[in-house]
DNA sequence: CAATTATAATATACACGACAACAATAAACA
DNA sequence: TGTTTATTGTTGTCGTGTATATTATAATTG
Protein backbone atom coordinates (compact mmCIF):
# COMPACT_ATOMS: atom_id res chain seq x y z
CA UNK A 1 0.00 0.00 0.00
CA UNK A 2 1.15 3.36 -0.56
CA UNK A 3 2.52 4.50 2.07
CA UNK A 4 1.41 8.18 2.15
CA UNK A 5 -1.87 7.45 2.64
CA UNK A 6 -3.74 6.68 5.87
CA UNK A 7 -7.20 5.33 6.36
CA UNK A 8 -9.60 6.10 8.96
CA UNK A 9 -11.22 2.28 9.77
CA UNK A 10 -14.30 1.74 12.04
CA UNK A 11 -14.33 -0.86 14.27
CA UNK A 12 -16.04 -3.24 12.46
CA UNK A 13 -18.29 -3.97 15.94
CA UNK A 14 -19.49 -0.04 15.26
CA UNK A 15 -20.36 -0.41 11.53
CA UNK A 16 -24.01 -1.48 11.23
CA UNK A 17 -23.73 -2.28 7.70
CA UNK A 18 -21.11 -4.38 7.81
CA UNK A 19 -22.50 -6.22 10.73
CA UNK A 20 -26.05 -6.76 8.01
CA UNK A 21 -23.84 -7.77 5.60
CA UNK A 22 -21.65 -10.33 7.67
CA UNK A 23 -25.16 -11.67 9.54
CA UNK A 24 -26.67 -12.07 6.15
CA UNK A 25 -24.35 -14.16 4.09
CA UNK A 26 -23.86 -16.45 7.34
CA UNK A 27 -27.83 -16.81 7.16
CA UNK A 28 -28.04 -17.26 3.83
CA UNK A 29 -25.62 -20.27 3.57
CA UNK A 30 -27.24 -21.93 6.71
CA UNK A 31 -30.70 -21.60 4.55
CA UNK A 32 -28.67 -23.05 1.48
CA UNK A 33 -27.68 -26.04 3.42
CA UNK A 34 -32.09 -26.20 4.45
CA UNK A 35 -33.20 -25.78 0.88
CA UNK A 36 -30.66 -27.97 -1.06
CA UNK A 37 -32.07 -31.23 -0.08
CA UNK A 38 -35.30 -30.03 -1.20
CA UNK A 39 -34.74 -28.89 -4.64
CA UNK A 40 -35.38 -25.51 -3.47
CA UNK A 41 -32.67 -22.36 -4.26
CA UNK A 42 -33.78 -19.39 -1.53
CA UNK A 43 -35.07 -16.95 -4.25
CA UNK A 44 -36.95 -19.92 -5.80
CA UNK A 45 -38.74 -20.79 -1.70
CA UNK A 46 -39.32 -16.96 -1.57
CA UNK A 47 -41.26 -17.00 -4.59
CA UNK A 48 -42.60 -19.77 -3.43
CA UNK A 49 -43.82 -18.57 -0.88
CA UNK A 50 -45.33 -15.36 -1.46
CA UNK A 51 -47.60 -17.25 -4.31
CA UNK A 52 -48.33 -19.79 -1.20
CA UNK A 53 -49.58 -16.40 0.56
CA UNK A 54 -51.24 -14.58 -2.20
CA UNK A 55 -53.33 -18.29 -2.82
CA UNK A 56 -55.34 -17.27 0.45
CA UNK A 57 -56.91 -14.46 -1.12
CA UNK A 58 -56.23 -14.89 -4.65
CA UNK A 59 -57.21 -17.44 -7.52
CA UNK A 60 -56.00 -15.71 -10.30
CA UNK A 61 -52.30 -14.42 -9.10
CA UNK A 62 -50.00 -12.91 -11.80
CA UNK A 63 -46.00 -12.86 -12.06
CA UNK A 64 -46.36 -8.88 -11.13
CA UNK A 65 -48.50 -9.80 -8.00
CA UNK A 66 -45.52 -11.81 -6.90
CA UNK A 67 -42.72 -9.25 -7.42
CA UNK A 68 -44.83 -6.70 -5.62
CA UNK A 69 -45.04 -9.68 -2.84
CA UNK A 70 -41.90 -10.70 -2.69
CA UNK A 71 -40.28 -7.15 -3.25
CA UNK A 72 -38.11 -8.84 -6.08
CA UNK A 73 -38.20 -7.38 -9.85
CA UNK A 74 -40.20 -8.75 -12.35
CA UNK A 75 -37.26 -10.00 -14.90
CA UNK A 76 -36.22 -12.32 -11.65
CA UNK A 77 -39.43 -13.27 -11.03
CA UNK A 78 -40.06 -14.24 -14.92
CA UNK A 79 -36.88 -16.47 -15.06
CA UNK A 80 -37.07 -18.17 -11.67
CA UNK A 81 -40.61 -18.98 -11.89
CA UNK A 82 -39.64 -20.74 -15.54
CA UNK A 83 -37.53 -22.81 -12.91
CA UNK A 84 -39.90 -23.77 -11.04
CA UNK A 85 -42.20 -24.56 -13.81
CA UNK A 86 -39.61 -26.59 -14.97
CA UNK A 87 -39.50 -28.46 -11.40
CA UNK A 88 -42.96 -28.65 -11.64
CA UNK A 89 -43.63 -27.26 -8.64
CA UNK A 90 -46.18 -24.21 -10.37
CA UNK A 91 -48.13 -24.14 -13.68
CA UNK A 92 -48.33 -20.86 -15.88
CA UNK A 93 -51.92 -20.39 -17.67
CA UNK A 94 -52.95 -17.47 -19.96
CA UNK A 95 -55.34 -14.91 -17.91
CA UNK A 96 -58.82 -14.60 -18.98
CA UNK A 97 -58.97 -10.97 -19.61
CA UNK A 98 -55.88 -9.93 -19.29
CA UNK A 99 -53.83 -11.80 -22.35
CA UNK A 100 -50.25 -10.05 -20.99
CA UNK A 101 -50.25 -11.51 -17.72
CA UNK A 102 -50.23 -15.04 -16.97
CA UNK A 103 -51.96 -16.71 -13.84
CA UNK A 104 -49.41 -18.85 -11.62
CA UNK A 105 -50.42 -21.52 -9.47
CA UNK A 106 -48.99 -24.29 -7.29
CA UNK A 107 -48.69 -27.44 -8.43
CA UNK A 108 -49.44 -30.45 -5.95
CA UNK A 109 -45.84 -31.15 -5.69
CA UNK A 110 -44.96 -27.59 -5.42
CA UNK A 111 -47.37 -27.26 -2.25
CA UNK A 112 -46.11 -30.41 -0.76
CA UNK A 113 -42.22 -29.00 -1.25
CA UNK A 114 -43.64 -25.28 0.37
CA UNK A 115 -44.88 -26.87 3.32
CA UNK A 116 -41.92 -28.96 3.76
CA UNK A 117 -39.80 -25.91 3.17
CA UNK A 118 -42.11 -23.55 5.42
CA UNK A 119 -41.14 -25.75 8.40
CA UNK A 120 -37.68 -26.71 7.52
CA UNK A 121 -37.06 -23.08 6.95
CA UNK A 122 -38.52 -22.05 9.97
CA UNK A 123 -37.45 -24.18 12.52
CA UNK A 124 -34.06 -23.26 11.01
CA UNK A 125 -34.59 -19.54 11.76
CA UNK A 126 -35.63 -20.42 15.52
CA UNK A 127 -31.80 -21.91 15.76
CA UNK A 128 -30.28 -19.04 14.25
CA UNK A 129 -31.51 -16.10 16.25
CA UNK A 130 -32.23 -18.80 19.31
CA UNK A 131 -29.18 -16.70 21.04
CA UNK A 132 -31.31 -13.14 21.28
CA UNK A 133 -33.58 -15.47 24.17
CA UNK A 134 -36.58 -13.31 24.48
CA UNK A 135 -35.15 -10.06 23.47
CA UNK A 136 -36.39 -11.39 19.61
CA UNK A 137 -39.36 -9.08 19.52
CA UNK A 138 -36.83 -6.04 20.09
CA UNK A 139 -34.80 -7.41 17.50
CA UNK A 140 -37.55 -7.57 14.97
CA UNK A 141 -38.93 -4.32 15.66
CA UNK A 142 -35.60 -2.85 15.13
CA UNK A 143 -35.47 -4.85 11.59
CA UNK A 144 -39.36 -4.07 10.90
CA UNK A 145 -38.62 -0.02 11.54
CA UNK A 146 -35.38 0.16 9.45
CA UNK A 147 -37.32 -2.16 6.52
CA UNK A 148 -40.32 0.72 6.86
CA UNK A 149 -38.02 3.87 7.24
CA UNK A 150 -35.73 2.93 3.59
CA UNK A 151 -38.45 1.62 1.46
CA UNK A 152 -38.48 3.38 -1.89
CA UNK A 153 -36.38 6.34 -2.42
CA UNK B 1 -53.57 -23.73 -5.42
CA UNK B 2 -54.80 -27.28 -4.54
CA UNK B 3 -57.79 -26.11 -2.59
CA UNK B 4 -57.35 -29.24 0.21
CA UNK B 5 -54.14 -27.88 1.86
CA UNK B 6 -53.67 -25.37 3.78
CA UNK B 7 -50.24 -23.21 4.91
CA UNK B 8 -49.86 -22.20 8.33
CA UNK B 9 -47.64 -18.73 7.65
CA UNK B 10 -46.07 -16.83 10.79
CA UNK B 11 -46.81 -13.00 10.14
CA UNK B 12 -43.88 -11.33 8.33
CA UNK B 13 -43.12 -9.24 10.86
CA UNK B 14 -42.69 -12.47 13.95
CA UNK B 15 -40.11 -13.66 11.27
CA UNK B 16 -36.71 -12.26 11.65
CA UNK B 17 -35.46 -14.54 8.81
CA UNK B 18 -37.64 -13.11 6.70
CA UNK B 19 -37.09 -8.90 7.94
CA UNK B 20 -33.53 -9.97 7.93
CA UNK B 21 -33.40 -10.84 4.25
CA UNK B 22 -35.49 -7.74 3.16
CA UNK B 23 -33.78 -5.21 4.32
CA UNK B 24 -30.75 -6.26 3.37
CA UNK B 25 -31.93 -6.37 -0.40
CA UNK B 26 -33.03 -2.55 0.83
CA UNK B 27 -29.49 -1.57 2.25
CA UNK B 28 -27.85 -3.39 -0.65
CA UNK B 29 -29.24 -1.26 -3.31
CA UNK B 30 -28.92 1.72 -1.29
CA UNK B 31 -24.96 0.78 -1.61
CA UNK B 32 -25.10 -0.33 -4.98
CA UNK B 33 -26.16 3.75 -5.88
CA UNK B 34 -23.44 5.20 -3.92
CA UNK B 35 -20.50 2.96 -5.08
CA UNK B 36 -21.64 3.00 -9.10
CA UNK B 37 -19.99 5.82 -9.34
CA UNK B 38 -16.78 5.25 -8.22
CA UNK B 39 -17.04 2.31 -10.40
CA UNK B 40 -16.83 -0.26 -7.79
CA UNK B 41 -19.40 -3.11 -7.02
CA UNK B 42 -20.21 -4.30 -2.95
CA UNK B 43 -17.84 -6.98 -3.37
CA UNK B 44 -15.14 -4.97 -4.74
CA UNK B 45 -15.53 -2.52 -2.19
CA UNK B 46 -15.69 -4.99 0.53
CA UNK B 47 -12.06 -6.71 -1.02
CA UNK B 48 -10.62 -3.37 -0.83
CA UNK B 49 -11.66 -2.45 2.46
CA UNK B 50 -9.99 -5.89 3.87
CA UNK B 51 -7.05 -5.16 1.77
CA UNK B 52 -6.50 -1.77 3.37
CA UNK B 53 -7.37 -2.98 6.60
CA UNK B 54 -4.54 -5.69 6.57
CA UNK B 55 -2.34 -3.44 4.57
CA UNK B 56 -1.48 -1.53 7.87
CA UNK B 57 -0.40 -4.58 9.69
CA UNK B 58 0.81 -6.49 6.82
CA UNK B 59 3.21 -5.52 3.81
CA UNK B 60 2.72 -9.06 2.42
CA UNK B 61 -1.31 -9.70 1.89
CA UNK B 62 -2.38 -12.83 0.30
CA UNK B 63 -5.65 -13.59 -1.23
CA UNK B 64 -6.36 -16.01 1.10
CA UNK B 65 -5.63 -13.43 4.31
CA UNK B 66 -8.16 -11.22 2.15
CA UNK B 67 -10.78 -14.18 2.41
CA UNK B 68 -10.13 -14.63 5.65
CA UNK B 69 -10.87 -11.01 6.52
CA UNK B 70 -13.73 -10.99 4.84
CA UNK B 71 -15.59 -14.07 5.47
CA UNK B 72 -15.32 -14.45 1.36
CA UNK B 73 -14.53 -17.89 -0.01
CA UNK B 74 -11.18 -18.11 -1.88
CA UNK B 75 -12.20 -18.60 -5.66
CA UNK B 76 -14.42 -14.98 -5.13
CA UNK B 77 -11.71 -13.62 -3.93
CA UNK B 78 -9.95 -14.77 -6.79
CA UNK B 79 -12.37 -13.31 -9.70
CA UNK B 80 -13.11 -10.61 -7.81
CA UNK B 81 -9.39 -9.08 -7.16
CA UNK B 82 -8.42 -10.06 -11.12
CA UNK B 83 -10.89 -7.55 -11.71
CA UNK B 84 -9.95 -5.22 -9.89
CA UNK B 85 -6.43 -5.73 -11.22
CA UNK B 86 -8.21 -4.70 -14.27
CA UNK B 87 -9.30 -1.83 -13.21
CA UNK B 88 -5.87 -0.94 -11.90
CA UNK B 89 -7.11 -0.73 -7.82
CA UNK B 90 -4.65 -3.40 -6.94
CA UNK B 91 -2.09 -5.11 -8.02
CA UNK B 92 -0.42 -8.90 -7.68
CA UNK B 93 3.12 -10.18 -7.50
CA UNK B 94 4.60 -13.43 -6.67
CA UNK B 95 4.88 -13.72 -2.90
CA UNK B 96 8.73 -13.88 -1.99
CA UNK B 97 9.36 -17.31 -0.12
CA UNK B 98 5.90 -19.08 -1.48
CA UNK B 99 5.66 -19.79 -4.84
CA UNK B 100 2.28 -20.33 -4.87
CA UNK B 101 1.21 -17.31 -3.46
CA UNK B 102 0.16 -14.07 -4.77
CA UNK B 103 0.93 -10.65 -2.21
CA UNK B 104 -2.12 -7.70 -3.05
CA UNK B 105 -1.24 -4.14 -2.55
CA UNK B 106 -3.17 -1.46 -3.35
CA UNK B 107 -2.05 0.93 -6.05
CA UNK B 108 -2.16 5.20 -5.32
CA UNK B 109 -5.67 4.87 -7.57
CA UNK B 110 -6.91 2.49 -5.45
CA UNK B 111 -6.10 3.76 -2.49
CA UNK B 112 -7.74 7.08 -3.82
CA UNK B 113 -11.22 5.38 -4.74
CA UNK B 114 -10.72 3.44 -1.66
CA UNK B 115 -10.89 6.38 0.87
CA UNK B 116 -13.56 8.19 -0.88
CA UNK B 117 -15.70 4.69 -1.22
CA UNK B 118 -15.36 4.42 2.76
CA UNK B 119 -16.43 7.62 3.37
CA UNK B 120 -19.40 7.37 1.16
CA UNK B 121 -20.84 4.08 2.59
CA UNK B 122 -20.38 5.53 5.91
CA UNK B 123 -22.40 8.33 5.27
CA UNK B 124 -25.33 6.12 3.29
CA UNK B 125 -25.10 4.24 6.63
CA UNK B 126 -25.44 6.26 9.21
CA UNK B 127 -28.87 7.65 7.20
CA UNK B 128 -29.69 4.41 6.28
CA UNK B 129 -29.51 3.33 9.97
CA UNK B 130 -30.78 6.66 11.67
CA UNK B 131 -34.19 5.93 12.51
CA UNK B 132 -32.51 3.50 15.67
CA UNK B 133 -31.08 6.88 16.90
CA UNK B 134 -29.93 6.12 20.75
CA UNK B 135 -30.22 2.33 19.93
CA UNK B 136 -27.98 1.56 17.51
CA UNK B 137 -25.32 0.83 19.97
CA UNK B 138 -27.94 -1.92 21.24
CA UNK B 139 -28.82 -3.28 17.99
CA UNK B 140 -25.01 -3.12 16.71
CA UNK B 141 -24.36 -5.50 20.13
CA UNK B 142 -27.20 -7.81 18.96
CA UNK B 143 -25.61 -8.52 15.07
CA UNK B 144 -22.53 -9.03 16.66
CA UNK B 145 -23.90 -11.33 18.88
CA UNK B 146 -25.91 -12.79 16.33
CA UNK B 147 -22.88 -13.19 13.61
CA UNK B 148 -20.53 -14.82 16.90
CA UNK B 149 -23.05 -17.19 17.61
CA UNK B 150 -23.51 -18.72 13.59
CA UNK B 151 -20.14 -18.65 12.36
CA UNK B 152 -18.83 -22.16 11.07
CA UNK B 153 -20.71 -25.07 12.13
C1' DC C 1 14.23 -38.31 2.61
C1' DA C 2 10.09 -40.05 0.61
C1' DA C 3 5.21 -40.28 0.96
C1' DT C 4 1.31 -38.17 2.55
C1' DT C 5 -1.38 -34.25 3.67
C1' DA C 6 -2.51 -29.44 3.56
C1' DT C 7 -2.69 -25.06 1.28
C1' DA C 8 -2.91 -21.13 -2.54
C1' DA C 9 -4.90 -20.15 -6.47
C1' DT C 10 -7.61 -21.33 -10.55
C1' DA C 11 -11.26 -23.46 -13.91
C1' DT C 12 -15.87 -24.55 -14.65
C1' DA C 13 -20.81 -24.79 -13.82
C1' DC C 14 -25.23 -23.26 -11.98
C1' DA C 15 -28.24 -19.76 -9.95
C1' DC C 16 -29.21 -15.48 -8.58
C1' DG C 17 -29.85 -10.09 -8.60
C1' DA C 18 -29.87 -5.63 -10.86
C1' DC C 19 -30.43 -3.34 -15.04
C1' DA C 20 -31.41 -2.03 -20.01
C1' DA C 21 -34.06 -2.81 -23.90
C1' DC C 22 -37.87 -4.81 -26.14
C1' DA C 23 -42.67 -6.69 -27.67
C1' DA C 24 -47.40 -7.05 -26.84
C1' DT C 25 -51.40 -5.30 -25.05
C1' DA C 26 -54.35 -2.83 -21.83
C1' DA C 27 -55.81 1.77 -19.95
C1' DA C 28 -56.27 6.58 -20.09
C1' DC C 29 -57.58 10.48 -22.30
C1' DA C 30 -57.82 14.28 -25.97
C1' DT D 1 -62.16 6.94 -31.73
C1' DG D 2 -57.39 7.22 -32.16
C1' DT D 3 -53.17 8.37 -29.85
C1' DT D 4 -50.47 8.35 -25.97
C1' DT D 5 -49.11 6.19 -21.76
C1' DA D 6 -48.73 2.43 -18.58
C1' DT D 7 -48.40 -2.41 -17.63
C1' DT D 8 -47.03 -7.46 -18.20
C1' DG D 9 -43.70 -10.32 -19.39
C1' DT D 10 -39.33 -11.66 -21.90
C1' DT D 11 -34.36 -11.65 -23.36
C1' DG D 12 -29.65 -10.60 -22.59
C1' DT D 13 -25.55 -8.77 -20.00
C1' DC D 14 -22.59 -8.09 -16.00
C1' DG D 15 -21.12 -9.35 -11.48
C1' DT D 16 -21.54 -11.99 -7.68
C1' DG D 17 -21.94 -16.46 -4.57
C1' DT D 18 -21.45 -21.48 -3.95
C1' DA D 19 -19.77 -26.18 -5.13
C1' DT D 20 -16.67 -29.49 -7.30
C1' DA D 21 -12.47 -30.48 -9.23
C1' DT D 22 -7.58 -29.41 -10.67
C1' DT D 23 -2.71 -27.79 -10.48
C1' DA D 24 1.23 -26.53 -8.16
C1' DT D 25 3.73 -26.28 -4.18
C1' DA D 26 4.54 -26.13 0.78
C1' DA D 27 4.43 -28.62 5.27
C1' DT D 28 4.22 -32.72 7.88
C1' DT D 29 5.44 -37.06 9.18
C1' DG D 30 6.76 -42.06 9.01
Amino acid sequence: MPKEIEFIFKSPDDSPGYLLGQLTMLWQRKQKKVLDPLNLTQTQFVLLAALGWLSKVSDAVTQIDIANQSNTDRMMVSKVLRTLEEKKFISRQEHQTDTRAKVITLTHEGAKILQKALTAVENTDSEFFSVLGERLPSFNQYMAKLTEQNKDH
